[in-house]
RNA sequence: GGUCCUGUAACUCAGUUGGUAGAGUGCCACCCUUACAAGGUGGAAGUCACAGGUUCGAGCCCUGUCGGGACCACCA
């Protein structure tokens, strides 16, 4: 940065570069801000012993993975959370933005075996769990900065100080100590349940993490025969109901008839593991069937009971249903209900195990067939469809997750569950949009346990021991229930048994009780205290019960630190939807359990940002928008060339690349961060997607560009300003009232738009509209500042006129100029941070005094103050700029060019509009372009033929001219004279029913008479007009 | 099956306690008027998804229908 000047000198840069580009700008002030340390935030600043303490304000980052590469989330998350932590750190508040890394556990660990995979060949169990770990802890921190670096590139205002990573030893003193503390309060408990396996990552998942999708299956239907009824009664009975049903058949095998029951699945498979038939207990078909038993046609040694439950549902399939507790989560509850054996047949890889028999070893699909062939051989299977039903498959891998039953750690969600729910119902905690509250609710009502163990090596180690001398007693104790007293060969099995094999044939065969009786939980590590006796838990925890603890254990617990006592709880949690169960209810569950308090009072949850016609952006669709890109821009080669390097088939390339083209035809221009952060917090009106498009990004990049210009145009007069400023001591310091006091019209007009947008945008921003809030400011600087007041300024300030020397008045306009700028750039900056940053530099007041700050981003935050709001000049600017804009259309619509002066005539209704134009005579003739002006009173004026006039409420314009009124204009006016008339007939017809003349207050039918008034005197006019025309 | 969001100009969206509709982009015409062509000026463009109801009055409130989207549960 050879050209940057330091802001710190007490004269600004006199010259501001001609062109606005943002990439130069951006990439100074991120960096000065850093070193200037500006984000860092101090406890202690905001604690009682503090005098006056700072108001806390403090919002949680949403940690991003240590895997990740920036995306639009986070783009999104950035542009509003800064946005509310800058407004309030302008605000004079103690505002910290607690930024954080995620270990993201599955993540990561697939990251890195992967590229363990491509570079070595080799997988984790090759290297061992130590080595392993200590190749993602590398990997981190090679990778773990680059996505830091990119949120400071959009201009992320957070205490980075403070960045915490959630495997850092703090964090992990904190999630063992709330494990522990959960554990020995009962809340976390070890059960064999059935959980969701996901056969990809090798792990146990939380039923948050598994999706159902559509797929395509085959429902297929086979008989279960019925064993040999016990009475030749029950059997007729039985034969006389199948005959009345044909779902129920019979079949002819091997030349003797018997009876059975047909089922239908989708997982055939599973049916080696089936330990019951079930029907519903209304169901008349199969009423004399519940209590018989059928023969397993693979087993023997099998029969399965035939039972009743509510569950079953009569009008699928047979409607009768084959019950695999082992692998189906609605036939384990089933099972648990009716007391059922559970016969796992499928290993952890999905592949057939020893207890499916002549099966074993053979793939879920080879047992599929294989099965489907021997059925048909004994003549059991029955028919096939083809239906398309749900499948689950896991978030993370994206396999078909195996309900499968193994021994887990659990949270007991419920009773956390209720407090989290009541917090939202009695208002501690608001989520926004409230429209979510349902869905907390109903989320809260049906929780499940938490499955929070995870077969993985990258994560929290579940802080619990095995105490191998509690286990030989519970070995002892077991064995002396079941056998009445210990054997000498237990004895002898245990002295000559190794301990970790103890241990593991203990884990497959006790019962969840017996095991928690040779369990310890603790914070310290008992292996290093005995090793001989304990032996740590493998698993680890899932990586949302740390993020759970975020809120507190980011501030230092469980010590009790300043920051927990000053920081907690935080103002808003500002995050997507998407991980409202797997974060924030966690989050907001264990705050509540640990601090006896919510951690946030606000949760406000943003959209999904999307494409420009709502699509979800996907790389593989060819309309996905890189944040990077749009900040820095990007060609259509470049962004074809980066869609060759994803994973796509090389069959679908070409269309992706087409898609490509046709949504970026012109690549992506540069917009800057600002331009992106402003495009987002437009775009992201509350309960709606974002769609983000490359013409919008370019039209607030367009925006950014006028404030520039607008900057510019008035820093010599700014100049002039300070220069006589240093000569007259006195004018240095002109107070708002008195540059109200002093200035024209159009000066108090902009100062009291200011004062309004200055109120709307701080309205905006306290309730979360940032929408509004950038709309607002949008629409205040290029529609009322630039479009109208600098073409005022101009005016003013004799900047098209031939005299050397500016009037008196000059220094009112440029110091009103000065005044509306610095104010705009300050309301502006917690959205746009970085061009405010650097044009405050340029208008910022010259005081030369120590204690004004330095920097926009510290600088006062504008506040609204409602004394200077002036609705008399509010109200005469008005009629000035209608009069203004009917000059200029009734030139256009006449088709005189610009370079024609011409003579203007304007017709008033009053004495005090007469006079109020007539003072504004030069302003007027300069904006519309006219040579010279009257004003008279309506009537009292006559004109000639040749006049084109064009009629408004309050003031009509009339260009002078020696041709007659051309066509055009006559359209123009008939058009306005119907739509004048179509209006005026409704407004007279409400007016002409008694009902609303009686039934609608005072004040809208007064309002409504002068608005008929108005209209019709409105069509008078528009028809003399008309009649000229019609006349020559 | 349950819940939520959503339907307004060609496109994307605003629209306060009910008082007959606004913005940006795009489109058309004219203009390089010394801050800005990443610009200026003017203009055209809407049966507020549909059908009922409440009301003096409905884009807004209620009911129903039909689109679009998301989530939860469940599909053996």
């Amino acid at each position: 940065m050879p050209n940057s000047k330091p802001p710190q000198s007490k004269q600004p840069p006199a010259e501001l570069p001609k062109a606005y580009d943002a990439a130069r700008i951006e990439q100074r002030w991120q960096q000065r801000w850093l070193q200037a340390d500006l984000f860092a935030v101090r406890a202690a600043d905001s604690l009682p012993a503090s005098k006056p303490p700072k108001a806390p304000y403090v919002v949680l980052m949403p940690p991003p993975n240590v895997t990740g590469t920036l995306h639009n989330g986070h783009a999104l998350f950035v542009a509003l959370q800064d946005i509310l932590v800058r407004t309030q750190r302008m605000r004079g508040n103690n505002a910290l933005w607690l930024p954080g890394l995620d270990h993201a556990g599955i993540a990561t660990q697939t990251v890195v075996e992967r590229q363990l995979q491509i570079q070595e060949g080799k997988t984790r169990h090759d290297v061992g769990r130590k080595a392993f770990i200590g190749k993602v802890w590398q990997w981190k921190e090679r990778n773990g900065d680059r996505i830091v670096q990119q949120l400071q590139a959009i201009g992320a205002s957070a205490d980075w100080s403070r960045l915490r990573f959630s495997m850092d030893p703090h964090h992990c003193e904190a999630v063992e100590h709330a494990f522990v503390q959960l554990w020995n309060d009962g809340l976390i408990y070890r059960g064999q349940r059935l959980v969701n396996w996901d056969v990809g990552s090798q792990t146990a998942i939380s039923d948050e993490e598994v999706q159902h999708v559509p797929r395509k299956g085959q429902l297929v239907y086979f008989t279960y025969r019925l064993v040999c009824a016990p009475s030749a009664t029950a059997a007729a009975d039985a034969q006389h109901a199948a005959k009345d049903d044909p779902s129920s058949q019979q079949h002819r095998v091997e030349g003797q008839v018997s009876e059975g029951i047909v089922v239908a699945t989708t997982r055939l498979e599973t049916m080696l593991g089936d330990t019951a038939i079930a029907v519903h207990p209304h169901d008349e078909r199969y009423k004399q069937l519940v209590g018989q038993r059928v023969q397993h046609p693979f087993f023997a040694d099998r029969t399965l009971p035939i039972i009743a439950d509510e569950a079953v549902k009569q009008d699928f399939g047979s409607g009768a249903v084959k019950i695999t507790p082992a692998h189906d989560p609605a036939d384990f509850a089933m099972g648990q209900r009716h007391g059922l054996e559970s016969i796992c047949v499928l290993d952890r890889h999905s592949r057939m195990n020893a207890a499916a028999g002549p099966y074993k070893g053979l793939s879920k699909q080879q047992a599929r067939e294989r099965i489907e062939q021997d059925l048909a051989d004994l003549g059991l299977l029955c028919k096939k469809e083809s239906i398309e039903h749900n499948v689950s498959v896991s978030q993370r891998s994206g396999e078909v997750i195996e309900p499968m039953i193994s021994r887990q750690y659990f949270v007991k969600a419920g009773p956390l569950a209720r407090q989290a729910k009541q917090a939202v119902d009695s208002g501690d905690t608001q989520i926004i949009p409230g429209s979510w509250k349902k869905t907390w609710d109903h989320f809260l009502d049906n929780i499940q346990d938490w499955c929070i163990s995870r077969q993985l090596w990258w994560g929290h180690r579940i802080p619990v021991y095995y105490d191998l001398q509690a286990l030989e007693q519970a070995i002892r104790n077991d064995a002396k229930q079941r056998q009445g007293q210990n054997t000498p060969a237990l004895e002898a099995l245990l002295a000559h048994t190794a301990s970790h094999e103890l241990l593991r044939i203990a884990l497959d065969t006790l019962d969840d009780a017996q095991v928690r009786s040779f369990c310890v939980a603790s914070t310290t590590d008992l292996t290093q205290q005995d090793p001989k006796r304990y032996v740590q838990e493998e698993d680890v925890l899932d990586t949302w019960f740390s993020s759970g603890l975020w809120p507190f254990a980011a501030l230092g617990w469980p010590q009790k630190t300043d920051d927990l006592a000053a920081f907690y709880p935080s103002a808003v949690l500002e995050t997507g939807f998407d991980i409202l169960f797997f974060w924030v209810a966690r989050m907001m569950m264990l705050g509540i359990h640990f601090m006896g308090r919510v951690p946030f009072r606000h949760v406000y949850l943003h959209a999904m940002v999307r494409d420009a016609h709502g699509k979800k952006m996907s790389k593989s669709l060819g309309n996905a928008i890189d944040p990077l890109d749009v900040m820095q821009g990007c060609s259509l080669q470049q962004l074809q060339d980066k869609t060759r390097q994803h994973p796509i088939p090389p069959s679908r390339l070409d269309s992706v690349l087409a898609g490509v083209a046709k949504n970026f035809p012109d690549g992506i221009p540069a917009v800057g961060a600002d331009g992106l952060r402003l495009s987002l917090a437009i775009l992201s009106g509350q309960g709606r997607d974002v769609r983000l498009s490359v013409p919008r990004v370019v039209g607030y990049r367009s925006f950014l560009n006028k404030l520039w210009n607008a900057t510019r145009f008035a820093l010599p007069h700014i100049h002039a300003l300070a220069q006589t400023n240093a000569s007259t001591a006195s004018a240095a310091s002109t107070s708002l009232a008195q540059l109200q006091q002093r200035g024209s019209l159009c000066d108090r007009w902009i100062l009291s738009r200011l004062q309004r947008t200055i109120a709307a945008v701080n309205q905006a921003v306290d309730t979360y509209r940032f929408d509004e809030m950038g709309q607002t400011l949008y629409h205040f600087v290029w529609s009322q500042l630039c479009d109208w007041y600098v073409e005022c300024a101009k005016v003013q300030l004799r900047v098209n006129s031939q005299d050397k020397q500016p009037p008196a008045s000059a220094h009112v306009t440029a110091q009103v100029l000065q005044h509306v700028l610095e104010v705009s750039m300050r309301l502006l900056h917690p959205v746009c941070p970085f061009v405010t940053e650097e044009l405050w530099a340029y208008v910022r007041p010259n005081t030369a005094q120590p204690s004004q700050p330095l920097f926009c981003c510290t600088a006062d935050y504008p506040q609204p103050d409602t004394s200077c709001i002036d609705e008399q000049a509010e109200t005469d600017m008005q009629l000035l700029q209608q009069a203004v804009t009917l000059i200029r259309a009734t030139r256009q619509e006449s088709g005189v060019p610009v370079s024609q002066k011409l003579p203007v005539i304007l017709l008033t209704d009053t004495a005090n509009n007469q006079q109020l134009l007539q003072n504004h005579t030069a302003l007027i003739t300069q904006l519309a372009h006219a040579q010279t002006m009257q004003v008279q009173l309506r009537g009292q004026c006559p004109l000639p033929a040749t006049a084109h006039t064009n009629p408004s409420p309050h003031v009509d314009a009339v260009l002078l001219l020696t041709e007659a009124n051309s066509q055009r204009q006559q359209q123009r006016l008939q058009q306005q004279f119907n739509k004048v008339s179509k209006e005026l007939a409704a407004v007279q017809t409400a007016l002409d029913n008694p009902r609303f003349v009686s039934g609608a207050p005072a004040n809208v039918v007064q309002a409504k008479r002068q608005q008929c008034q108005q209209l019709q005197s409105q069509a008078d006019k528009l028809q003399n007009c008309l009649r000229q025309f019609d006349a020559s």
